[in-house]
DNA sequence: GCAAAAGTGTTGGGAGTACACCCATGA
DNA sequence: TCATGGGTGTACTCCCAACACTTTTGC
């Protein structure tokens, strides 16, 4: 039985204070003028996850050093592509902020999109992308709370105050800045000082962190 | 490019006070031989999850009913199969103790395995097995604390012991039975009531209980 | 000085652990 | 009546949410 197997990527990033995700405008039928997530086929002589890291690449230009990239799910009901039995490994990929794409890189439109106005169904996705992007926040949302996943949203060095805004954008919560500093900064591996600091919107200066070594929070941050 | 792809099932039991998983002795190369998980190609028009169903039934004649079955991962690195490209999704299957296979159903033998031995290396599986099933092992454990996943592996009906051998058994830890019945009845939706009460090894007649509605637990059991 | 953001101290209540104790059966 | 496992009561500890308070900057 020949099948076509693809990888998916639902890149997440928080701009503008919210959570948003690469889309790319299809070019062509099936589903043409509709948002996708970006993907494309595995090669012959590559594994998934490096097929995940060529089109991330594609896509963004970055090198997977700085991007969290980990295996989200795989789809493949027999009709889920009207063209042929096509089986895709789904991978969730969470950045700091990034440059809108540069247009034209691949034919399509390439674009940052509020996650919310993708799922509401405002704006319909192509193929299962709805459901791929709905399980991709839920794993998100799940893994901030005991795993240090969340400074993959941050930059290199960050604030508290920023690794805390990265929590309540994915949670759509709020959360008790002393409180939280006291969590995270106990949390042992989670942070590194580095012994910076630095003044960004005015107030006293905070100190600056990296991310530790730690992949497991426990106790777990609660929302 | 043309990929074949199969499904491959870490179906877990309790058995002797042991987890096991049903293995498969290989009868022709590649691996010849040596243990494998039970799996099977992907139909034409068979979703997946369609797929790991079918093969469930055919290895042990159980409808899926009484089953837990979800996505484990997708195992797709270039040469892991040596005779052509396969990308294998895999599906971890909770069950309660079953009869051991009936022999000869499908020209290859299969057996309950206990799962150490498996992982130990003394008995070495066939392709990325090992790495499959150390997989299928850590997910099950950790649902077991925030999901009520445990019941899965006891009968439609079970006492609190059971359920706690369940957990021991998995985890490799000792549980106090006292604050573990607290705790587990004590959980909004985890276990129901019949009403009725059991006698199996002497002492006393402990209650009967089934699965409840409950898909997460807090606060989780904690190990 | 005042506003704003960072970070610390304190406290009261809730949750979990450890373990003493009582219950219901079979032999 | 004793052994065996089922189930409840209770006290002590630790954690943590809530919030007052102090620190350090820009204007």
């Amino acid at each position: 039985m020949p099948f076509a197997v693809t990888v998916d990527l639902v890149l997440l990033t928080i701009r503008e204070d919210e959570l948003q995700v690469l889309a790319v405008r299809r070019g062509e039928a099936p589903f043409r003028g509709r948002w996708a997530l970006p993907g494309g086929f595995v090669r012959e002589e590559e594994g998934l996850l490096e097929a995940a890291q060529r089109e991330l690449a594609e896509e963004t230009g970055l090198r997977e050093r700085s991007v969290h990239l980990e295996q989200l799910g795989t789809y493949g009901a027999p009709r889920r592509d009207p063209r042929l039995r096509v089986v895709s490994v789904a991978y969730l990929a969470l950045a700091a902020e990034l440059p809108e794409p540069a247009a034209g890189t691949d034919a399509s439109e390439a674009r940052w999109r509020p996650v919310a106005d993708l799922l509401s169904g405002s704006d319909r996705l192509a193929f299962d992308h709805r459901e791929i992007l709905g399980d991709g926040l839920e794993r998100a949302r799940a893994k901030l709370e005991y795993s240090p996943l969340a400074t993959a949203f941050c930059a290199h060095e960050f604030t508290v105050a920023e690794l805390r805004h990265v929590y309540e954008v994915v949670w759509g919560t709020e959360l008790d800045p002393r409180n939280f500093h006291r969590k995270v900064t106990g949390s042992p591996g989670f942070l590194m000082p580095t012994g910076r600091r630095t003044t960004r919107n005015g107030g006293r200066p905070a100190q600056l962190f990296r991310r530790g070594k730690a992949r497991l929070l426990n106790p777990p941050i609660s929302r």
